[in-house]
RNA sequence: GCUCCCUUCGUCUAGUGGCCCAGGACGUCGCCCUCUCACGGCGAAAACACGAGUUCGAGUCUCGUAGGGAGCACCA
């Protein structure tokens, strides 16, 4: 049978990390078994669904590559499907109507959570066989036995009908609920293999039971682990449980973020680097962690370098042009975007570092930094500076092998070390002290910037040395 | 409270009874390279939650304890 798997998020909140992984997981495992992969947009709550989430969601899944063969399904549209079902579990005596009050319900909660014990629906109406229009409508969770989930991830649990309850599977308004139609979904989406979040574990038995009272087959489970925080907590807006598309924001690449998400809670040995195919291929949700895992922000920064420094120049230019404009820069005041990312794809972490650390290029800088000047723009090293401007202005061909020779030269000719010389040079045209190797440096500024910046410097340790 | 789940270096993990005085990776620290910051190279510190049991032998099996998590909605 073909493998079908789904991704089912509630545009409630935005997509994070911890969703995506669950995409992540459910996409690899159908695309390992040449399976169909279905987006559904679980969004019957109307009162917290918002378009903004649902966007999201879309652009995070397309941005990380992780396409859908069917969907996107909304909920929202399945309305109809919905009431059929529960009228048929009603016709068949599998439902009911209740009208038991809220307040009722409070007091029965409360009663069982003083007595020690877990609240449930007491089955109140469940023999009352009501007719009226604005009652809810819920399951009959058998009375006796037990449901046991055979999960692939968790392994055989069990759960005892005696501490399931009749669930509400329409509401007094008629909507259905979460576990009615995720049922019916799944059953009509021909879902094989329903992989999600481990919060869902303790809802797999109702699940189960309303499958069996339809007559569905019932699919495999794979619950895996959450994701916490680096302190082992709940995810946070700060640690990545903001939408998926900050990491795009932020200069990361879809390759490193799905690496990374990949070796949380599953390994193939020792392997650290997958490749999206080699994904693909030794994937098996069966090696999945049955423990949560904390996420670790430098890790996900290193694996971020390593694909990074590996990445296409040309393909690299549209996200960082995206991040430049995002910045309000002109990239026609500098070098060519593919010389730029060659030299700074290996010293930096993210795009949007690279982006930073490129600013000096495209734009003039009205100060210095300040510690840097201190250090380096002194009038000791004046005169040595005054030379390599004349010496600099005479090279013909602006390319590092001149501009590192005519360096050197000048260096040796005025008997100081390199590092005395290239790092004010460095200060001068890039006005802080951090940079690529020095010929890099004013071979992408170009000839005419470098030496007018050098000039500037100049002027600036005259008139400090005066003032 | 009740039900279910989890527990190897700071973090992600390898480990399916002897190959483990526990391996890899990120991070940290040290050294080397070096025009800055990085990259890179070399090296170091760092873990089987605890307690019983089974066994010739336990990180690996069983039970208990402690700690953590999830669920118990007319949310999904």
């Amino acid at each position: 049978m073909t493998i079908k798997t789904r991704f089912a998020p509630s545009p409630t909140g935005l997509l994070h990390i911890g969703g995506i992984r669950t995409a992540l997981f459910s996409w690899l495992y159908a695309r390992h078994h040449n399976g169909q992969f279905v987006l559904r947009i679980e969004d019957t709550d109307r009162e917290r669904s918002t378009d903004a989430a649902v966007q999201v969601i879309l652009e995070g899944m397309a941005w990380l590559g992780l396409e859908h063969d069917e969907g996107p399904y909304y909920q929202a549209q399945r309305f109809d499907r919905y009431l059929e079902v529960i009228n048929q579990l009603l016709e068949v005596g599998h439902a009911y109507r209740c009208i038991c009050s809220k307040e009722r319900l409070e007091q029965i909660r409360n009663e069982a959570m003083s007595k020690g014990e877990k609240p449930r629906y007491d089955g109140h109406c469940r023999a009352l066989n009501l007719t009226e229009d604005n009652a809810v409508v819920r399951f009959k969770n058998p009375l006796d036995g037990a449901v046991v989930v055979q999960d692939k991830v968790q392994g055989h649990v069990s759960f005892e009908n005696s501490e399931l309850d009749d669930l509400i599977i329409a509401r007094s308004d008629g909507t259905p609920t979460y576990n009615l139609t995720v049922v019916v979904d799944d059953m009509d989406m021909g879902i094989t293999d329903v992989i999600r979040g481990d919060d869902h574990l303790n809802n797999t038995p109702r699940q189960i039971n309303i499958f069996k009272a339809l007559g569905a087959e019932i699919p495999n489970y794979a619950h895996i682990p959450m994701i916490l925080s680096p302190e082992g907590k709940k995810l946070s807006k700060r640690d990545g449980a903001a939408s998926v598309l900050q990491y795009r924001d932020e200069g990361y690449l879809p390759e490193a973020l799905l690496n990374y998400l990949v070796r949380l809670g599953w390994s193939n040995g020792d392997q650290e680097i997958f490749s999206i195919e080699e994904m693909v291929a030794v994937f098996d949700i069966k090696d999945v962690n049955k423990s949560a895992s904390s996420i670790n922000p430098e890790k996900l920064l290193w694996l971020n370098q390593h694909y990074l420094k590996n990445a296409d120049n040309e393909w690299l230019q549209k996200p960082l042009n995206d991040l430049f404009m995002g910045m309000n820069i002109d990239l026609k005041d500098g070098p060519d975007l593919r010389d730029l990312i060659e030299v700074q794809k290996h010293r930096t972490e993210t795009l949007k570092d690279m982006a930073e650390q490129s600013l000096f290029f495209y734009m003039d800088f009205d100060e210095y930094d300040i510690n840097a000047a201190k250090k380096h723009l002194r009038p000791v090293i004046l005169e040595p500076l005054k030379a390599l401007y004349e010496a600099l202005k005479t090279i013909k061909d602006w390319d590092n092998n001149s501009i590192k020779t005519v360096i050197e030269g000048t260096a040796d000719k005025l008997e100081i070390k390199m590092g005395k010389l290239a790092q004010p040079l460095r200060v001068a045209v890039t006005g802080a002290g951090i940079s690529p190797s020095i010929d890099d440096t004013l071979r992408l500024l170009g000839q005419e910037k470098s030496l007018s910046r050098l000039l500037k410097g100049i002027e600036f340790i005259e008139n400090r040395s005066s003032s």
